[in-house]
RNA sequence: GGGCCAUUAGCUCAAUUGGCAGAGCAACGGACUCUUAAUCCGCAGGUUGAAGGUUCGAUUCCUUCAUGGCCCA
């Protein structure tokens, strides 16, 4: 039973304590790290080690124990990777043999000497001395089946990353996707910033918001959706390339790809359209693919994903006719677009403004099959009411999806910078938000008010970095890929 | 929101038609001087997710609830 395991550990706790050893010491000092010892000594001979002594200091957790009678060997992992430890009863201080006895698999333990060679021919620290750092009281998972429980390894994430090794590389690489894109702004000349993630008025993208209050102001504020609105504004004010890594909310259900905190990146970039920021997408994503995977193709679900450019170019209406079937000049035909929404299952269809259901047609439709980095261009208007209207075609706008391995992971358009555009589109959403549709922007005046003083032409861009990183480690699901992800309360 | 599935020892999983709730690992006691999931001997560990119902008898059948997963909307 897991109390009398509990138990069994604290009285051996208590019995360090007698001895006048402290459970939860906190001063040894390590001189070298696991993966380092075997980048820089794998290969060598116990005669080599005989030539020339090697004292290292090595800490981490014991995660097996395989004793002999007179030679006990420690599997111990540090935050590098894993490093055997070796004590003959010959060879060390009779205090350290009995301290053994005190030892459990999950503990915390230090241990000097020098390193040595196992007759099988692993490298391995030779123990002169060995101390229990920090005692565990509780069992870790069974060592070879380990914790695969769902719901365990995320409420209990700490036992997931202590058993799992596959686990801790996804979130390494995770923070190694995040390093790669702030080096390559950085190097483009954008500027990281940090905007509010409280504000009285939400907006950027189209998504219900969490609602809180501030006591001393007796005011409400959301939490925002999107940083967008705010970093428009510093483009207004001049920062001409700007960009933040930061967590956005949205008050919605939780899926394999949805969470309701989630990690956004946006950039802006004066002087630029969407069509400039395909290519620098482009040069990003295979770039990142290159240097985690040292190639630009992987594998994700099942698929070949290839991140070489181009990428494919598919316009919203092309892909209606090619994915929904709908004939080519029907595409701005309502009827024929109903039929189409009927035959794909979209529900409520016929309430919705043309624009609209348009969208619902393509995403029904077409979204699974776009496999390959494709990026959906020239959408509606009406669903993009922050965009810049097409030169050519006032009913579309310059605005990019990209969709990869039936996912969706950026969205970029060219701002729209004409004030007086701006507020009736504006406009135009608080009519749909009237008309029941909860996810339709509220009106922001002194964004209007911004643009008034002059935007200047620019290009912007969001990516969702969970899910660039569910991308990039084939991860099934969003939860996979956050650390603590939404749970609802243990019974 | 709907459908299906799961929940049994610390972990991973069994349990025949409704008939004494089991194994491996971990733990505990012991043997063992080179292991890599060490091996061997011994021993112990259970409110079968919760509540209720049917039954002589429920892990098993029924109802409700909780948590999680998958699919659909």
């Amino acid at each position: 039973m897991e109390d009398t395991i509990i138990a069994q550990r604290r009285a051996k706790a208590e019995a360090m304590r007698e001895k006048g050893l402290h459970p939860y010491a906190n001063d040894f000092r390590v001189t070298h790290m696991a993966g380092a010892l075997h980048a820089e000594h794998d290969g060598a001979t116990e005669a080599d080690f005989e030539e020339r002594r090697i004292d290292v200091a090595i800490a981490g957790r014991v995660m097996a124990v395989r004793s002999f009678g007179r030679v006990v060997f420690l599997a111990v992992d540090d935050r590098s990777g894993r490093i055997q430890v070796t004590l003959f009863k010959k060879q060390v201080p009779a205090e350290v043999w009995e301290l053994l006895k005190l030892l459990d698999v999950g503990d915390l333990i230090g241990a000097e000497g020098p390193l040595m060679v196992t007759r099988k021919g692993e490298l391995s620290v030779k123990a002169e001395q060995l101390r229990i750092i920090t005692k565990s009281l509780r069992p870790l998972p069974e060592k070879w089946a380990g914790l695969t429980d769902v719901s365990t390894r995320y409420r209990q994430r700490y036992v997931d990353l202590i058993v799992n090794a596959d686990v801790r590389e996804t979130f390494r690489k995770r923070a190694e996707i995040v390093r790669y894109i702030r080096r390559f702004l950085d190097d483009r000349d954008y500027l990281e910033v940090e905007t509010p993630m409280l504000q009285p008025i939400y907006g950027g993208a189209s998504a219900r918001p969490f609602k809180t209050h501030h006591n001393a102001l007796d005011m409400q504020l959301y939490l925002r959706i999107a940083p967008e609105l705010n970093l428009k504004r510093l483009v207004v004010g001049g920062l001409h390339r700007v960009y933040e890594i930061n967590r956005c909310f949205r008050n919605e259900g939780v899926s394999t790809r949805h969470n309701p905190e989630f990690t956004m990146l946006e950039f802006y970039e004066a002087f630029a359209t969407y069509e400039d920021l395909m290519r620098l997408t482009e040069e990003l994503l295979s770039g990142l693919c290159e240097h985690l995977h040292g190639t630009a193709e992987i594998e994700v679900e099942g698929h070949q994903i290839s991140f070489a450019a181009p990428f494919r170019r598919l316009s919203i209406y092309d892909g209606i006719v090619e994915y929904a079937g709908v004939p080519r000049e029907q595409v701005t035909d309502r009827a024929a677009l109903l039929e189409a929404a009927e035959r794909l299952g979209v529900k409520k269809a016929d309430t919705l403004p043309l624009g609209y259901l348009q969208m619902e047609v393509f995403e029904a439709a077409a979204e699974e099959a776009l496999i390959q980095p494709t990026f959906v261009t020239d959408f509606p208007l009406e669903v993009s009411p922050l965009s810049r209207k097409k030169d050519g075609d006032p009913t579309l706008v310059d605005r990019f999806e990209l969709y990869i391995a039936g996912r969706e992971l950026a969205n970029a358009f060219s701002e729209l910078n004409d004030p007086d555009d701006q507020r009736r589109r504006f406009e135009a959403q608080v009519a749909q938000r009237a008309a029941g549709n909860e996810e339709a922007h509220p009106m922001d005046e002194d964004y209007v008010r911004a643009l008034e003083y002059g935007m200047p032409p620019a290009a912007g861009q969001g990516i969702g970095i969970d899910r660039l990183t569910m991308l990039m480690t084939d991860s099934a699901s969003i939860r996979d890929v956050i650390f603590f992800p939404l749970m609802r309360p243990e019974a």
